[in-house]
DNA sequence: CTTTTGGGTCAGCCTTGTTGACATAGTTAG
DNA sequence: CTAACTATGTCAACAAGGCTGACCCAAAAG
């Protein structure tokens, strides 16, 4: 470990390393929302309208507080969003059978077509990102990228890895 | 709901697969984020005044509308931040010597400190995913990572292999 | 019956993006 | 030299999507 200078630095090349990774991310997550971002321009919707109707679309009947664990933002900025989406048609809310204070959360037909759309681009970006880097290369992504997420999160794909982690252990119910 | 449950379905696989890439990449850029951001509210900062530093930094003496291709925001945004920036003595603007309209932008003692601060928490969460997940996994990350950017930000980490990609091709230099 | 919980709502604030119009200094082309 | 273009800055107004704080109701739990 004596030859600096020459490139061979290996703590400026960690340090490199560590700044790609960095920026990786940046400009993957601005790219990633890019397109979805103009489709719903045209319904007069925001990223936060996609965020809801991605997840009551993963998790049907999920309950608002499910939702905001999720989200992790404040039922208020929530509520803005989620009002919009119920009075527009995309979402229902069903009384809980068990807890009628809860107000369970599917897509409408409408929902689903919307969700549809708007993450299609996304799924084809991943796609040809996975294709063209191969199998190897996304078990690699997935390790370090779980690595990255706090522990709440990452609960959510611990034990999904092949049982499609529909409601794989969450839910809070009841 | 009918069945294909048993996790033969290749269809239903990949579609899973390609929404853990989706979730993956939403759950880690809102953790990633969130240590800078409590940091940043001490001083009355936000999100944006991170990456004017994180970018100057990487990029000393970087005129304003090279910094401007990098985040893709508007003059306006941009100097709205900046220039409180300047103000409190994190960035410094110099004249260009070859194009005297150009002001190029570099940090003060003041602002290295800064930056290196607000990034660490962000570099330690790089390097413990790094470490924990391993040299061929973090290829793999940077494969896919790569695969999700668009072109023109593509374009920095293409050559920038192993020289440090300081300045690597950009600077539109006059 | 009282307390706790799930959910909703109003009101106001902040950051950070946007568009559009305009100003000014310096560079470059004719 | 003049005209045109370029780099940067600035004012004004707007929107999305976070936040806090206060308060409400209905249902569940004790």
């Amino acid at each position: 470990m004596s030859e600096a200078k020459t490139s061979a630095n290996p703590l400026f090349l960690r340090e490199e390393e560590l700044r790609q990774g960095i920026e990786l991310l940046f400009f993957a997550y601005r790219d990633f929302t890019s397109e979805a971002d103009a489709m719903l321009a045209k319904h007069k919707f925001g990223r936060a309208h996609h965020r809801v109707i991605y997840f009551v679309g993963r998790h049907p009947r999920i309950s608002v507080s499910d939702l905001l664990d999720i989200l992790a933002i404040t039922k208020q900025s929530l509520s803005r969003v989620l009002s919009q989406l119920v009075t527009d048609g995309f979402i229902i809310q069903h009384r809980g059978p068990r807890d009628g204070r809860q107000r369970l959360l599917e897509l409408t037909e409408k929902g689903v077509e919307m969700e549809r759309q708007l993450t299609e681009a996304q799924r084809r970006r991943f796609a040809r990102a996975y294709r063209e880097a191969g199998a190897e290369a996304v078990e690699g992504f997935r390790k370090v990228m779980l690595g990255i997420v706090d522990d709440p999160a990452r609960e959510r794909f611990a034990q999904s890895r092949r049982d499609g982690g529909r409601d794989g252990g969450r839910e809070r119910d009841q």
